[in-house]
DNA sequence: GGATCAAATATCCTATAGGATTTCCGAAAC
DNA sequence: GTTTCGGAAATCCTATAGGATATTTGATCC
């Protein structure tokens, strides 16, 4: 085995800043880089292989998505974790957009994508259930057919990811059986049902985090 | 009067990926730069007087942002207008948040804001309507109080101010009455009325913006 | 013991140079 | 007239060096 750039460097010629965005947006998520740390550009650079430009790019973007913020000749740190306040506007803004998305999935889904629905259930530990049910959430937000729903939702379920992976949340039944409601009402193509089904099961779920703040 | 870096320079020290971001962008929703049209990092550094680095992390935030498309080794460039699958999407996330932020607005708007809204009645122009209305639908997204409504509202009307833009339309008498009838209800504190108006606007003004697609 | 101030370090910000790739333009062939 | 091919130009992408600033550490003073 003669592999010499094996370790964690970057190769791929597909634009190195595209992929160092995924990288860091990758370990933000697992909290390999925790809320409220400091993010260095050098650091980055060395780490990866890499000049420091793209690394520049790929926290432009970042801030730009609201997962790191920048100070003036202080350089880039994560975004704090977030308190009660931003946690309550999260939700009011999903129950505004995901009700609506999972109506619109109910009634125009295609069943290619129908198909690809799981509740989670046979998530076998923390991480996994977290990777399903945010690709749970996208697949149905996909299914709403508008492009802006789809990427607001995903900015936003980023930062739910973040959240529950803060606190390690258990895996809940109802949880599961929210999903499955959800399921149901798409298979079915009731709009009605798909749509409370979502509000009800966003709205057990912000009170199932809410219990972690405190402050 | 002996001002040297007068021009088109930019010199002051807080941050000039900031202040390039802030500049490109305006040149993008005045049509200073037109929809898909290719953005080059060399000229922009010329004509600002600043280095390719500042210019590349203004860029990839446009890019976060939707105002710009980048190919790899090809360039950055505007993207393109808007067609009627955008439009619609875009007016169909407009319904979902705008009303629901106008009853907030009316419920809970801090009075010092709300003497501030104006329906444009008084703009001498096309731009100056064009700015008021934006800045009209931005206080009253500020005024829901939650910060992910009005940055996703923001990003939005930058869209549907350069739409706009393009075809130059007219100040309707229609749009005015529609804001008046907006900034009655939020002075009254009606909720209900303040958020079937703002429905009624936006539906209003979809159909006057449609009118100008014909593919 | 706590607070204040100054020097040292680490980091960011900017600028410039060189290699790699796409795009554009013109000529030749069909 | 249309298409194809080749070369030149423009552009982007990456890397490195130097100046400027914030943060940290340590010593001194109260």
């Amino acid at each position: 085995m003669l592999n010499e750039t094996a370790d964690r460097t970057i190769a791929r010629p597909s634009g190195l800043a595209e992929e160092v965005y995924r990288r860091v947006r990758a370990d933000i998520m697992s909290l390999k880089i925790p809320p409220d740390t400091r993010v260095s550009v050098d650091s980055l650079a060395r780490e990866l292989g890499v000049s420091q430009t793209p690394i520049r790019e790929a926290l432009s973007m970042l801030e730009a998505n609201g997962l790191v913020s920048k100070r003036h000749f202080a350089g880039y740190a994560t975004s704090p974790r977030m308190d009660r306040a931003q946690l309550d506007e999260l939700f009011e803004f999903r129950l505004l957009i995901e009700p609506h998305a999972a109506r619109k999935a109910a009634e125009a889904m295609a069943d290619t994508d129908k198909a690809q629905l799981a509740s989670g259930e046979a998530a076998p530990s923390h991480d996994a259930f977290a990777d399903m049910d945010t690709e749970f959430h996208r697949l149905i937000a996909q299914g709403a057919g508008n492009h802006l729903i789809a990427d607001s939702l995903a900015r936003l379920h980023i930062h739910v990811h973040i959240f529950r992976s803060c606190f390690r949340s258990e895996i809940t039944e109802e949880a599961v059986h929210e999903h499955d409601a959800i399921i149901a009402a798409i298979h079915a193509r009731d709009g009605d049902k798909a749509e409370a089904a979502m509000r009800r099961h966003i709205e057990r779920s912000y009170g199932r985090l809410r219990d972690f703040i405190k402050d």
